[in-house]
DNA sequence: CGTACGCTTATTTTT
DNA sequence: TAAGCGTACG
């Protein structure tokens, strides 16, 4: 063990011994090191057996990473023990009591695309006014209905608009409810309840654990935060550890004021703060703390390092999102000839359509790169359409499998055939396929095939291991030869035989092997457990880890992400790009409240990823939404002081650029004009003569600087930044402008 | 049943 | 700009 390695802080919450705890970890602090060594130390010294820890994060990656860092400082199967996601452990205790929890024992996890499909099904069925109430919405008011805790009968409703999302929301309910599906927010709910009505079971699980562990406390939602509590027991030490500086997701629904809850509820004086950083320079750390001081309400933490002053904050400015691009590759090959590796270097965007730009360049000049986010391994539509089959077979009622696949590949059943079944389905209150038989004519044979096609595959599959059964579904389904008689289907027939793979890494992970995957077995350590089949497994497995979406790895290449998928990772070269107001801090946020904070945290996690070298880019032109955005500075730039930076570019005088920052309508699209014409331009509508650089006062939006103008006449447009509401295009025509000084 | 065209819209995202 | 969605047509 290594307590003597651990700074002072870190050494008093490795070894707690007495009642709760809160972790004020900074970023870079050790807070994993803490967390796993904590739960080592505690097994080593008999204070606690492995089966009494609890330890739980919010993402598979920083569960698998807790698990091998406790599995290398001791030496038990960390496997048998509960360390894994909210959402895993929550499905985990399901799959035991299902029974007590309501729920069937094959009962199936919908993802976020899935449920949106079944809501979608609903508003149809129901002769809901898809325009009127749109199914993104009816999903979004769900799920924040269900991490607050709310069911449906106990939403407060006090305009017609939510009355009907509550409807909804009912009918939503009771729809899963018959296919024995599960959505997301809904484990975590259901396993709520389990314990608050199953005394038993309750007790069970208070007794078992006796030291529960959080990672990014700052992310938990209310119903998370309820689900601690209430497996926490008498004798239960909480240990939460987390940042309020880096919370970043309330706009899913996490609530940083957890923290400050957990504090006067559980931790009240002790509270550990982790401030010394191991991970950047002086100058770095610097800029972000005084960044961060500009937010109201912090618990309070000061970051700082015994690892010198360092480089200076690299601030450059450049007139369009191209020559940005160009500069960021630039200084990349630099570096790379000063033999830094590309793997250590990361281009940080606040929203994923700035990548384009930058890979453009990174492309062009063939520097390789690797781009994170997008789709991922069991979201592909060919993966889903085997999944839907192999859902099928473990539960036939489940419609939404049941749609999916259907007439896919084509086997003749098109939407008039469906339309009848779902009718049917409705009338006697019955799955689609148990509609089946009373659809007559034509299209109830077919439909009668399909299902019959389903339970022979059940029989046969059953019997078989995991692997052979995903292999026999996809050839008799027909999916193999439809892709291969498609165009472009080579891939997609890859990622089939990946799937297979991926089943019989699935089966040695699990110990399936010579095992049938109709067959049920048993977890020694879950006395109270309700078997489960290895295809059911497999098929949770499939739900709950969507499978890594990082491509070709090993390739020595930049990395390219959103900042908020940078969270938890550090590069000795970050560039951080477009910061400029309204980008960022994103412009949506103002309505927001606290949305502007949120997003100043944002800018602190960024800043703090950086090791060695920090770099801030900012352009004075974008091209968004088909239109080139004149941008200025983000105010957060402002709020880093001057003595940390290092300006690459000279600060332009602000009338300066903003002269050149004239569009002129050509063609279909919008051009920057030449600075001259641009400067000598002005549009005269009303009787006012409107330049570029002026300052307006607007009666709704109040005062702002005309950053662009476009169009003649009647159709004249300016783009103008204001204050308090960001930029915006308002027809010079139509919108009350007073010309004012400055 | 599949495709083509036109309309709309446009943060951040894990499970 | 460009992607995703829904409708209309062949």
């Amino acid at each position: 063990m290594t307590v003597e390695q651990l700074n002072d802080p870190q050494r008093r919450a490795v070894t707690l011994t007495e009642g709760h705890a809160l972790v004020l970890a900074g970023a870079g602090s050790g807070k994993t090191k803490v967390l796993t060594t904590r739960i080592a130390w505690l097994i080593q010294n008999r204070l606690a057996s492995p089966l009494s820890i609890l330890a739980v994060t919010f993402t598979n990656k920083a569960s698998k990473e807790m698990q091998s860092r406790v599995g290398a400082m001791l030496p038990i199967d960390t496997r048998g023990m509960w360390i894994g996601t909210f959402h895993g452990l929550c499905h985990r205790m399901l799959r035991a009591h299902s029974r007590d929890a309501g729920l069937p024992q094959t009962f199936q996890i919908l993802d976020t695309t899935d449920q949106l499909a079944l809501i979608k099904r609903l508003l149809k069925a129901n002769g809901i006014d898809e325009d009127k109430y749109p199914a993104r919405d009816a999903q979004r008011f769900i799920n924040r209905c269900k991490e607050e805790g709310l069911r449906a009968p106990a939403v407060q409703v006090d305009d017609p608009f939510s009355r009907r999302m509550r409807d909804i929301y009912e009918l939503y309910e009771a729809q899963c409810q018959r296919e024995g599906v599960v959505d997301f927010p809904e484990l975590l709910l259901r396993a709520l309840e389990l314990l608050q009505n199953h005394e038993p079971v309750r007790t069970h699980y208070q007794q078992r654990f006796r030291h529960i562990l959080v990672d990014e406390f700052q992310d938990t939602n209310p119903l998370q935060y309820a689900w601690l509590q209430l497996l926490a027991g008498d004798g239960t030490c909480l240990f939460a550890v987390g940042d309020d500086d880096q919370s970043i997701y309330a706009f899913r629904g996490a609530n940083v004021g957890n923290m400050a809850d957990f504090e006067r509820d559980y931790a009240r004086g002790n509270v550990i703060r982790l401030e010394q950083n191991y991970r950047s320079h002086g100058h770095i750390l610097d800029a972000a703390n005084a960044l961060i001081a500009n937010n109201t309400g912090r618990l309070g933490k000061t970051l700082w390092t015994d690892a010198g002053q360092g480089e200076l904050v690299r601030l450059c400015e450049q007139p369009s999102d191209h020559a940005e691009a160009q500069w960021v590759l630039d200084e990349i090959r630099a570096l790379h000839d000063d033999g830094l590796s590309r793997q250590d270097m990361a281009i940080l965007y606040r929203s994923n359509a700035q990548s384009r730009v930058l890979e453009h360049a990174l492309f062009s000049a063939g520097v390789p790169y690797r781009v994170y986010g997008g789709l991922r391994f069991f979201e592909r539509q060919e993966i889903k359409h085997a999944l839907a089959y192999l859902r099928l077979v473990s539960r036939i009622d489940e419609d939404s499998a049941f749609l999916r696949v259907v007439n896919f590949p084509a086997r003749g059943i098109g939407a008039r055939s469906i339309e009848t079944l779902t009718d049917q389905a409705n009338a006697y209150q019955t799955s689609l396929a148990q509609a089946v038989a009373r659809v007559s004519g034509k299209a109830g044979s077919s439909l009668a095939q399909f299902v019959s096609m389903i339970q022979t595959l059940r029989d046969q599959v059953l019997t078989l291991s995991l692997s052979e059964a995903v292999e026999q579904v996809i050839d008799t389904s027909g999916l193999r030869e439809h892709y291969r008689s498609q165009r472009d289907g080579a891939e997609r027939l890859e990622n089939l035989d990946e799937l297979v793979n991926a089943a019989k890494v699935f089966e040695l992970e699990e110990d399936l092997a010579g095992l049938p995957c109709g067959e049920r077995r048993v977890r020694a350590q879950d006395e109270l457990s309700d078997p489960m089949t290895g295809l059911e497994a497999f098929l949770s497995h499939a739900a709950l880890e969507s499978g890594d979406t990082q491509a070709q790895a090993g390739q020595d290449a930049v990395q390219l992400m959103t900042i908020h998928a940078a969270k938890g990772l550090e590069f000795d070269a970050v560039f951080l790009t477009g910061v400029e107001d309204g980008l960022f801090p994103h412009e949506n946020s103002m309505y927001e409240p606290g949305g502007l904070e949120e997003e100043r945290r944002l800018m602190y996690v960024a800043m703090t990823r950086a090791k060695k070298r920090l770099y801030v880019s900012l352009s004075q032109s974008r091209m968004l939404h088909g239109q080139t955005r004149y941008c200025l500075p983000s105010r957060f730039i402002e709020e880093i002081p001057e003595d940390h930076v290092k300006r690459l570019s000279a600060k332009p005088a602000i009338d300066d650029w903003i002269g050149s920052a004239v569009a002129t309508r050509m063609g279909g699209g919008y051009r920057a004009s030449s600075p001259k014409s641009a400067v000598a331009s002005g549009i005269e509508v009303g009787g006012q003569t409107f330049r570029v650089g002026q300052g307006v006062r607007h009666p709704r939006f109040g005062e702002g600087t005309i950053l662009g103008l476009s169009g003649l006449g009647l159709d004249a447009q300016a783009q103008i930044h204001f204050l308090d509401v960001g930029t915006k295009t308002l027809a010079l025509g139509v919108a009350k402008l007073e010309i004012i000084a400055r």
